[in-house]
DNA sequence: AACTCATCTGACCGATCGGTCAGCGTCTGA
DNA sequence: TCAGACGCTGACCGATCGGTCAGATGAGTT
């Protein structure tokens, strides 16, 4: 029965993603995962540490990307902080929406974990960005309409082609996003 | 130790919508409520029949006034039906803010509930409404983008006033969802 | 005093969760 | 040939979940 080590280990990578983004992470249990597998839930245990462990494996891509854009972030301000945030995160999350969506709903959870500490502050870095750096609440909120919208639309188009996806995104957030002053 | 029954009944219902809205739906368990009301969980399940129970008895409010939206939206066409649905949504979504702040992420498993089911179908047709009833992709993910993201804002900005909200969010509104053509 | 009835509770239930562990074959290199 | 590493598993663990139930308590009525 014994096989190759990367070929259960991947399944299981592909199987819980799957999983993940439909019944979300607390929803779906390693049960449902090995399952889908055609493993036991020890199999899927003995290939990764633990439930986060295998989060973590699957979101891994996403946050070092995530992690790119918040350095491509520090230097600039106002309108061009603007343009590096709305084209990158658009990207970021059309490209991603596998991920974002296994994680509807439990990013407050989540962010909560230290593993996934830091991602709090890069998003509020994010928002910033996206608000031209002002403190203003009316471009604060339009901000995080923005954010949140996008993700959340990523996350339900799963099917859409990217280069459909991705131009309606840029252009409701170039509409969207307060001009900096 | 027998109180008068509106006491203990509305005490657990403030301490779940508390909890909810703090932890989610599926977060927060009958212990946590009873807890917080110094009660036992036998005696949450005494005033009310199961923790579904409780989510319709707190929900019920918003699912009222998003039906009346849904009905007064029912007459509307293009330009008009956008203006309607961003009033009326802006409004709802800040005036119970708690309520989607503790639906957050549990959309999705909710609404495949039947007591929830039509609330499915009344947010397509608002999406509809917000897209100007363009089946144009893009006008359709400029609509769900803005849904989205006014709900999610407002779970996010709860302690900020209502007048300071509400403009907020009506100006990327109107900003933000394609013109009718 | 005896009875009724709403309120409330501790003890308990079956199900499910994430996770552990001893041990089972099988493959491989010395 | 044989020892050990590897992939895998069933049985089991403690914790927690939503929910049930018989019975205790206490106030009001007769």
């Amino acid at each position: 029965m014994a096989r190759a080590v990367s070929e259960t280990h991947d399944e299981i990578l592909i199987a819980a993603s799957r999983r993940f983004a439909v019944t979300g992470y607390k929803g779906t249990s390693l049960q449902d995962i090995a399952r889908a597998v055609g493993c036991s839930k020890a199999t899927v245990l003995y290939h990764f540490a633990n439930k986060e462990a295998l989060l973590g494996k699957l979101m891994a891509p996403a946050i070092t990307v995530l992690e790119a854009l918040d350095a491509r972030l520090a230097g600039q301000t106002g309108a061009a902080a603007q343009q590096v945030a709305t084209e990158g995160f658009v990207d970021l999350a059309v490209r991603f929406r596998r991920e974002i969506a296994l994680l509807r709903g439990e990013f407050p959870d989540l962010l909560q974990q230290p593993a996934f500490a830091h991602i709090q502050q890069i998003s509020e870095r994010l928002v910033d960005a996206f608000a031209g750096h002002s403190d203003r609440p009316v471009a604060r909120i339009a901000a995080l309409v923005v954010l949140a919208g996008i993700a959340e639309t990523c996350a339900e188009f799963i099917d859409i082609p990217d280069d459909e996806l991705r131009p309606a995104l840029l252009a409701v957030v170039r509409r969207a996003v307060e001009p900096v002053s």
